[in-house]
RNA sequence: GGACACUUAGCUCAGUUGGGAGAGCACCUCCUUGACGUGGAGGGGGUCAGGGGUUCGAGUCCCUUAGUGUCCACCA
């Protein structure tokens, strides 16, 4: 039967019948095959409470073309998905839900809030995957897993407890940073420095005489950004070098209000150009001030809650909130006469990334994990090469990292995550750290114990995530065949959060790195370049896009025009233009299979038969150059210039040219022979094209491909197509290039003389040279069906053409139109001179070269002589030109 | 304060070992040719931010200036 395509693609049509036909089909799944070589990749994976967004259309085209490609190059090809639980993303959520309901997640208790957590997991955490299923996605779904599964609860077990045993977990008292909305305690990572205005306070505290009284004409002065801090401050500080306060060495000043008598400590902390040079210190709210504290011996006073309220230790504005605190003491000193000035001033405040409150520091007891030693190894990862950043400029942000490494705290004051497996004994508080409770306490025996409240920070079982979905920590043979991946594809905004974190974490669990090559993506933004976010409302989404545009054409978007690594504006033109590919695909091989005869085989798998003409050859080895180029390209990881090359070769070389050159011989069936070499190379080149262009749109490929095939098969699991020898033809190629410039001078001249496309006009090739003329006495129908030649006559001389007829010179021969009526010699002569100067310039420039002594010395070999023979050319076309003008103004 | 990136056609961007400036969109002219008007043919438009250097040769490498953006950083 005649295979038909509809007239326009319809993506909405097939892409989900195609996607279903693949997943039925198993194709997406990878079992350990010792005869096949593995390639893994593992999905970053999405929250639960998630929806697509253009970031992960991103990310998930990026490795489904990787994936895909790999895979049709016979590689054992794994696509390890999952999601992830993300605790406090998640816990906010869930907590907002409630509220709304009136129902306090505190009153609710621990127990009954994570069975809520669990229902809306399993109600929600599939609209992630489905939303992932559209983009054509190729995971391996069998394969699923989450974050808290039962594997992975144990995976982070095991850590913990190993790493406790090896001391590099332990549990401290440091200065965390707090949120004081959501109540727990974040990482550095989790930090925000956000520029804000505010004000420098210049305070003074009074100096307390030797015989302690308080001095009324002796102060300290100091600036800070946060007066309210000052119920907690112990000392204030000076550097033992300024020589401005040295007789204020050893003595103490009263803190007002609080009445509390307060140490002058030296350290060389203080920055004696800044402010006064001197700095009140509250060791339990800074951290400058916690290591200064440290090093003299300061008491730390916690004045502050949970929720950032002064606690007891703030005396009378116990219960203010800080702010109004700040306000209220701020008068106070100001009635007292302690406050010498307000200043405007612009600076950093931390806040927490999720909520954007401002983070309060704080010292609490917290589990941290050591950075010092583990982070050895992941520098040297990098710094040796054995795992590549793309972009490269990447390494610098890295290391920017490693180096400036501090303690990782955490454990969050959460209940959504992976409990801490810390146990105290209830007697005598004893700590046991163990996959299991213990029985029995080791120090006193008592057999009661209470574990650790707190959870994990998401980002500590994320680390896990490559070995931990292969099944880690038991030996498994996935484990053996998959690990260690080979490209980790994601953005660079969480290069700290998670790459890094996996790389130490699996050096430290595995002895090897988790990935060979990571392969950063930017920031999709708004047509305007702006973040799209949900307060501005700017954000597109990506299902929308499929909904209007299809979902190769989103792919096709986002992975053009784009180097790794930079950020890419995304507008609605450029999807257009994406579905205008995907059309001209699907209509390229419309035609061609309307042209095959009825119950024909399918070309694809019959041998190259005998009767090719120098333009099939001419395309075959367009795409050989093509397949070569693409392959190397992605090998690269650019992806941008290997789809761009893609594009280029299927719509301007085989639709503009290809296609159009052998129309004529596929009308006329006489030549049999003809038109087999044809519809074959038609259906060659066009399968071969479908295929370079599969991983990067899935399903109008297999489409095409499936209708194009007798038996049922799939583009998907073809193999990619590789470079022949047998398939470069130089000498066509030549020939055919020649042919499409003078067709193309033909045209550029009927252009110019305003001459109607209905105007057929017989064309002479006029050439001394027999292998140009052999060219063109092939080559005569292409311009009739390209260059509206009613005729055409290829001959030596001049005979028979009038003299005032239009002519195009290319270099090795020139093309003559009969237009008498249409001329104007003065306008012809003016067209060519104009041309004549033009190749003057451009003999100039190859002249100069030429005759460079230098240039000759010191370019390449191959270099000179590709310039020798440009030279030649120009010269060829200059006579010939020169030659013309001479008989056109006899 | 440090680091990194960007500055190329009206707009958005490619341009990866240095060797005659590209694409898409927009714009102008023409085309109801039997795959496609989501198309075809032709065209206009750029001193590749400024300056200096290396080189036979620089959009590409080095230095510098200016503008923009991002990340990092405890200066109270």
């Amino acid at each position: 039967m005649k295979k038909e395509l509809e007239k326009t693609y319809n993506p909405r049509d097939i892409e989900d019948r195609l996607y279903q036909k693949w997943e039925e089909k198993k194709y997406f799944h990878a079992e350990v095959d010792k005869t096949k070589k593995p390639f893994t990749i593992v999905i970053p994976p999405p929250n639960i409470t998630g929806k697509l967004h253009m970031g992960h259309a991103f990310d998930q085209t990026l490795q489904d073309i990787l994936i895909r490609w790999k895979r049709m190059q016979g590689y054992n090809a794994l696509w390890q998905p999952g999601t992830d639980h993300a605790s406090i993303a998640t816990e906010v959520k869930i907590t907002d839900e409630l509220k709304k309901q009136g129902i306090d997640k505190r009153e609710m208790g621990r127990e009954k809030f994570l069975e809520k957590a669990w229902e809306w997991k399993k109600e929600y955490g599939g609209t992630i995957v489905s939303q992932l299923k559209k983009l054509g996605s190729s995971c391996d779904w069998d394969r699923e897993r989450f974050t808290m599964d039962e594997g992975c609860n144990e995976a982070v077990t095991e850590v913990f407890v190993k790493m406790h045993e090896k001391g590099y977990i332990y549990k401290g008292s440091r200065i965390v940073n707090w949120c004081p909305v959501c109540k727990t305690s974040i990482s550095d990572a989790e930090v925000e420095y956000e520029e804000q205005a505010g004000h420098l306070w210049h305070i003074k505290y009074p100096l307390i005489e030797d015989d302690g009284s308080v001095s009324t004409t002796r102060f300290i002065e100091f600036a800070t950004t946060r007066p309210e801090t000052m119920l907690g401050d112990t000392a204030v500080a000076i550097n033992p070098e300024d020589e401005r306060y040295k007789d204020y060495r050893g003595k103490k000043v009263l803190l007002p209000i609080v009445n509390r008598e307060l140490p002058i400590v030296e350290d060389s902390y203080v920055d004696m150009e800044f402010g006064t040079g001197v700095v009140k210190i509250t060791p339990a709210h800074d951290p400058n001030d916690f290591e200064v504290g440290k090093r003299h011996n300061l008491q730390e006073i916690n004045v502050l809650n949970d929720d950032a309220t002064i606690n007891a230790n703030g005396g009378k504005f116990e219960g203010m909130d800080r702010y109004e605190c700040r306000d209220a003491i701020v008068k106070e000193l100001d009635e007292m006469g302690l406050l010498v000035k307000i200043e405007d001033y612009s600076h950093n405040v931390g806040t927490h990334d999720r909520c954007h409150t401002t983070v309060e520091p704080m010292i609490k007891a917290q589990w941290f994990v050591k950075m010092d030693e583990l982070i050895k190894p992941a520098v040297k990862a990098v710094k040796e090469g054995e795992i590549k950043l793309i972009p490269p400029r990447m390494d610098k942000i890295y290391f920017n990292w490693t180096d400036n490494i501090r303690d990782w705290c955490i454990s969050r004051q959460l209940w959504w995550g992976h409990r801490i497996p810390a146990y105290y004994c209830d007697k005598c508080g004893e700590v046991v750290v163990s996959k299991e409770a213990p029985k029995v306490c080791p120090k006193c025996g008592c057999e009661h114990f209470t574990q650790d409240p707190d959870t994990l920070d998401t980002w500590f079982s994320s680390a896990l995530w490559p070995f931990e979905t292969l099944g880690w920590p038991h030996e498994t043979e996935d484990l053996k065949y998959f690990f260690p991946t080979d490209v980790l594809v994601t953005g660079y905004d969480i290069i700290f959060f998670w790459v890094i974190r996996m790389i130490f974490s699996s050096y430290e669990h595995m002895g090897t790195y988790p990935f060979k090559t990571v392969l950063f993506h930017g920031l999709i933004r708004d047509s305007q370049g702006r973040k799209m976010s949900k307060s501005l409302g700017n954000g597109i989404d990506p299902l929308e896009v499929i909904q209007n545009y299809g979902a190769d054409a989103l792919r096709l978007t986002i992975v053009t025009g784009n180097a790794p690594g930079n950020d890419m504006r995304f507008y609605n033109e450029r999807v257009e233009n994406s579905r205008n590919f995907a059309n001209k695909v699907w209509n390229a091989s419309r035609f061609i299979m309307m042209n095959m005869a009825e119950d024909a085989p399918s070309a694809i798998h019959q041998p190259m038969p005998s009767g090719l003409e120098p333009v099939d050859h001419w395309i075959l080895s367009k795409l050989n150059k093509t397949i070569k180029e693409v392959t190397e390209n992605m090998e690269k990881f650019e992806l941008g210039i290997a789809v761009q090359k893609v594009y280029d070769f299927i719509w301007d070389e085989f639709c503009d040219w290809y296609i159009e050159m052998v129309k004529p011989r596929l009308y006329n069936s006489d030549n049999a022979v003809s038109h087999e070499a044809a519809l074959w190379t038609l259906q060659t080149v066009l399968i071969n094209a479908l295929k370079l262009l599969h991983p990067y749109m899935p399903f109008v490929t297999e489409e095409i491909f499936c209708t194009l095939q007798d038996e049922e098969e799939s583009i998907m699991i073809s193999d990619w197509p590789v470079y022949k020898d047998e398939w470069n033809f130089t000498d066509d190629e030549k020939a055919i290039e020649t042919i499409k410039e003078a067709v193309r001078g033909i045209r550029n001249v009927r252009t110019q003389m305003n001459v109607a496309p209905s105007r057929k006009a017989k064309v002479f090739v006029v050439s001394d040279k027999k292998e140009v003329l052999d060219i063109f006495t092939t080559g005569k129908l292409f311009f009739e069906a390209l260059a509206y030649a009613s005729e055409s006559v290829c001959q030596t001389g001049k005979d028979g053409i009038a003299d005032d007829a239009v002519s195009v010179v290319i270099a090795d021969a020139t093309v003559y139109i009969p237009f008498s009526d249409l001329v104007d010699i003065s306008a012809e002569i003016e067209r060519l001179t104009k041309e004549q100067k033009k190749l003057e310039g451009e003999l100039k420039r190859s002249q100069n070269m030429l005759s460079n002594e230098k240039f000759l010395s010191k370019a390449p070999a191959e270099k000179i002589a590709e310039e020798k023979e440009k030279q030649q050319k120009y010269q060829q076309t200059y006579d010939q030109i020169t030659e013309r003008l001479a008989q056109l103004s006899k």
